[in-house]
DNA sequence: TGACACAATGACTACGTATTCATAAGGTCT
DNA sequence: AGACCTTATGAATACGTAGTCATTGTGTCA
């Protein structure tokens, strides 16, 4: 062990010289006199090295501002501790999904590498992305990720998850929300009130949670023998939603009832028939879906189906850094169920 | 150049027994039967290599699904082409924010990782995490990073950028909108339409930004001999505001206007005084601050303060990855003007 | 006291890529 | 045809860390 004191000085002379370079082990091992390997101890697993040298280096690394590279730690040991989140740019949901991710992998010690995209033919570009990192694993989240992508993916050795996303089944992991049945139990809230007549209105028809939200409706509202004709808005946001309610409001014979499929799109109908001179839920009752947190606010008070965002982004989480059961011969296939708010747009005395 | 096209054989060998490990350059370079060398350059600089090798090269990278290692890519270049951001987790306004930041980062082709935080001693943990991963450049939003978590900034050669963040001034290049001239033309509506009295509802006292806005108000209102009490909610959030107002609604003498320091509590704040039976505009005319999506919903129509986040955001990419400028004697400061937008909610006559 | 287990540490190498330098082949100009 | 430049390519190396193996010192047991 050459332990002269002579470390201090050189590794100074060269830190003036090269000022904005990142102090790496390297120079904590000289800065204190002991060899690379032992820095990466202190810092990866501190109990192998004995006190007194781990204090010398941990205040050399101090003195020297070091700080562990990430980057070459993720090269070395083929882990990341980074998780990759595809999700849509746009819509109240995907960010109240998306900042429940980030808090629950801060949790787990992880970081949230973000892929978002605008319109649906740029997930090609955000998956290709993730594939040069290598990440822990990825969350698809949004149900305009088609089925060749998924079916790319799960070939990719990358441990994914579809969230809400009932186009994975069997391909990837999924977690999701029990669409079908808890569009289902709003129709069976519908009915219990004496409904006899109601409309759906979707946000694009060709998406598949869509179509299973609206099978939930019909299906329900069918055995009372009530029919439930199909609305499609066009897109999932408030505006969207106000202009199909603006048409519908113009119609002669309204709907008793008006199911939306996501409570974006609710927000923007209420709104829409309030201005037309609708009146919820006096002329008309209304329902959505997703629980936002907007829903409780006091100005909508909305009913429609809560989905446990904690829940489900927790059980996602197990799936992708759980235990390694993904080997299984079927990914598993996660379904939460939701849970109805009672709010004011189906309070029929009122 | 040993072209006998035995790499074919050999490399398929290999991929058998190890099935899951990802194929690298070597592997590509032997199964195309060129070297590890002509293989980067394929994917990094093509024109750097004869057509013909590089289809050659292609193709096998094709057989093999290859895709470049994006971290051992950054140990040598140094460059990770990713941005990280220190968000709070909660609140609409930053998650609007987020996703602005995500579409524009996307633009650029750069990733965007996430380190959100919930309580403001998380801010701790989230930065020295940022510092592992060397990235291009860093975010910093969210009012609550203290000023001696930016000093430390400010040392690190990390280029980073504050955003809605006065205190930053001086420390690290930074990005805001108008917050006091913003609050201030507010004021002066209300003045404008005959307003006598007023009162001022914040989120936390101790931030710096609501101070500002505070002042913004304050001063402007004082010029016409208009006090302007200061009400705090406690947190940035609708419940907040839902509260404030409660309590205020109570009062004997109403203000005839009240100025909020956020739209998310000011929504809370209208709710909360309807609920109460004090009507906006008719017995209390209310503005907020920021121009929040739901600011324009005809459920609220509320009169705020629009922040342009797209060039606000923009901005502040242009700091972070722009012309290097950040050697300049003091860090940049920039400061984006806002836009009222006018709502029912200050409209007298209603 | 010698044989042996064990703790602490150092030298060395691999992770996968990009880049520098050297080399070889082919073409141009006089 | 010889000197020279250009293009295409390969060999070697560096990026910063973690883990393997070898080495040394220290204590324990018979």
């Amino acid at each position: 062990m050459g332990a002269k004191p002579e470390g201090a000085s050189s590794a100074e002379g060269r830190s003036q010289k090269q000022a904005n370079r990142r102090a790496t082990s390297v120079d904590v091992a000289a800065e204190s006199g002991v060899s690379q390997a032992t820095v990466a101890r202190v810092f990866s697993s501190p109990d192998k090295v004995s006190p007194a040298t781990r204090e010398k280096v941990r205040s050399a690394a101090d003195r020297l501002g070091y700080v562990p590279n990430a980057i070459a730690r993720s090269l070395k040991s083929q882990r990341t501790n980074i998780v990759g989140a595809v999700v849509p740019a746009y819509g109240e949901y995907w960010q109240n999904v998306l900042a429940e991710f980030s808090r629950q992998l801060a949790q787990r010690s992880y970081q949230l590498l973000l892929f978002s995209f605008a319109k649906s033919d740029d997930v090609d570009g955000a998956l290709s992305s993730v594939a040069q990192y290598r990440l822990d694993g990825v969350i698809l989240a949004s149900a305009t990720i088609g089925q060749s992508h998924l079916g790319r993916m799960q070939s990719s050795a990358l441990p994914a998850v579809a969230f809400n996303q009932p186009a994975a089944e069997g391909l990837v992991p999924s977690v999701s929300v029990d669409n079908e049945e808890g569009m289902a139990e709003l129709a069976r809230h519908l009915v219990d009130i004496g409904v006899k007549a109601a409309a759906y209105i979707g946000g694009v028809s060709s998406v598949s949670t869509d179509q299973i939200r609206y099978r939930g409706a019909v299906q329900e509202l069918a055995e009372h023998g009530i029919a439930c004709p199909y609305i499609e808005a066009g897109a999932y946001t408030y505006d969207a939603g106000y202009k199909a309610a603006s048409q519908l409001a113009q119609r002669d014979n309204l709907p008793e009832a008006v199911m939306v499929g996501s409570d974006e799109v609710a927000f923007g109908v209420l709104d829409g028939l309030e201005n037309a001179g609708v009146l919820v839920p006096g002329d008309l009752l209304l329902t959505g879906f997703d629980g936002l947190p907007q829903a409780s606010w006091a100005g909508y008070d909305l009913t429609t189906l809560v989905q446990a965002t904690d829940v489900l982004v927790a059980q996602a989480m197990d799936v992708l850094l759980g235990p390694a059961d993904a080997s299984a011969d079927r990914p598993v296939s996660i379904v939460v169920p939701g849970t109805i708010r009672y709010g004011k747009t189906t309070r029929k005395g009122a």
